[in-house]
DNA sequence: GATGAATGAGTCTTCATTCAT
DNA sequence: GATGAATGAAGACTCATTCAT
């Protein structure tokens, strides 16, 4: 069924699009199937509601993220060599994903949704995984002894979040080479003993 | 004119705190009124529209955070005193005013607003303050001489509200003081010569 | 008082005008008092609600129409030399008071409002005058036998007010003796033995 | 799609006979969805507002009588001929459409609505037939010479249609033909030579 | 698989009216 | 006499959802 899979991932994609830019209130399901390029009734023949659209975009698409993160770490030879891997993954992401890490960025602190949880789970598997290489560092005498390992993940997770999502929205002529570097050393230098 | 005084005041905190848990569209007229506890048509005695109380919420209450930051670069002998007041300024507001925070950190993004550009403005002023601190500092020789100075600024001041957003919305059992000093030592670290 | 005189006579100028202008329902209380450049309450310390203002202007101001009509009537030699007069006065009127002539227009046919009598019992007076004259000029033999006099009244008052409206709305740049001349002529050859 | 053309039928059905007897202010959306029978969200489907909807019922309907005018007139063998037939024709039409034609009268000569320019453009269109033909009778001898054609014209428009409408809503015992062969007597006499 | 006309609960907004000063 | 802040019922409009095709 090429055909129905084609049109399940336009609507994802116009969603996440919609969502990132105006939020998941901002955005009507009118202004997702104009995008789409679909009629209305559409969403409804392959989704439940538009929250199932949204939870299901949230469970198909953000989770790459938490894998590519794993995959850093575990192909990285040390901590000290991860971190800067896992920096640079992100900001990968991130300028792959406007939409979606947009999205991230401002719905996670919110209290009242119905996928509330979902986004949280997915937050704290991307966040996780840079609380395990700092206290594998820490552990190994990479990272200095004092880290707050917990704090510092999150910490820095929202460091290079915000490089990001800067950088693409406000300063998007800077090359990403550049960005990259600085947001390196900054991290780096954050931790290293 | 005390009286009406109180009432807008009443009506920006309703909307404030409601507007950070559940976003603009989030939020209905009817919510904000019925926390402020006033009827609906005197939202739009004192304004002319949603829209424009949270502009006004905006440019009449958030601008407390910019001042307070100026202050603390002023009163601080050097930039390497300044910068951890600046966190600590920034931390102790988010914690103060969680709701404009949440706010601010969710809307910032967006690409379809009308009070977009307020919100801009409004963390440029955040952000610069950051910067001139951080400008400072590498003119003194107390910071290191390769800071991508403009970058750091915006990645620093994203540092402390992730970390102050993380904590109080999934930690909030931690001391201030214990993420104050955690935050602090990262900042510095990645910023000192 | 001729203070409390004065105000209620910009109520009435004010709502005179933008009822001409807008209708009834299309006027708001905030119009009336901006125009009139006093205090929303001064409305409702002088009238008991927007339709008796509206009430009051209909009986104090409309009235002076009908007085005229009787004038004129009782002055005129002859029904010949009669109505050519009510002509004229009837445009003069209109191009004096252009806002309750257009408001006398607008509602008259309309079935659910309050003041539908009042108006109805004003355009009665003045088509009655007409009809007189007409029922007069017949007895004397100046007017055709065969004239539908009832009819040929209000047929008649309304071309003298579609006349002088659309002057004034659509070309009111020919002058006025032009226009009563012109209307004087159809008018008299109508009803003419 | 005989459902939707039905559908939008009923509405301007509705809001026709709604706004003559109220006028646009007058008339709510529940008021013609109502007397539609269809619900709200329905108008707003087919229509971008009320005014939209009022917009598009002027458009679509107020045409006919244009349409019947230019008819006549060039199925006439005379201007002489021609002009009792469009009094008959105007006549005929107002009674079948009262609602379409208070809301004509009533709404002209008002200044600040959006559609007004639609309905001066159809007002232009219903008496410069009136004028086309009391130009050609002056030509060709059969009006008298010193007609002002253009103002005879509007003014002409108006006395069938106030006489029309007083009968309607002041005398509706009266025959149709006999108010027709009253009006026509004095428009006949008003122009000939 | 997909459509789009229709729905109606829920939102934003307006506005005549009240009342304490 | 006059004010204007505050009200709340009523109005215009939005939008997720349904359903017959």
């Amino acid at each position: 069924m090429p055909v129905q899979i084609r049109t399940r991932e336009r609507l994802f994609n116009a969603a996440a699009e919609l969502i990132g830019e105006r939020g998941f209130h901002g955005t009507t399901v009118d202004d997702i199937v104009e995008r789409a390029g679909v009629a209305k009734g559409t969403v409804y023949y392959h989704f439940k509601s538009k929250e199932a659209l949204f939870d299901a975009l949230l469970n198909e698409h953000l989770t790459h993220l938490a894998e590519a993160f794993r995959e850093v770490m575990y192909a990285a030879p040390s901590p000290a060599e991860a971190l800067p891997a896992l920096v640079r993954t992100e900001l990968a992401y991130i300028g792959a994903n406007q939409a979606a890490s947009k999205l991230l960025m401002s719905e996670v602190w919110r209290a009242d949704r119905a996928w509330r949880d979902t986004l949280r789970v997915l937050r704290e598997r991307y966040v996780s995984v840079f609380r395990e290489v700092l206290e594998a560092g820490v552990t190994k005498g990479a990272f200095r002894a004092d880290l707050d390992t917990a704090l510092a993940a999150s910490a820095l997770f929202g460091t290079v979040a915000t490089a990001a999502l800067d950088w693409l929205v406000f300063s998007p002529e800077r090359s990403g080479e550049e960005v990259a570097r600085a947001v390196e050393a900054l991290v780096m230098r954050a931790v290293l003993a």
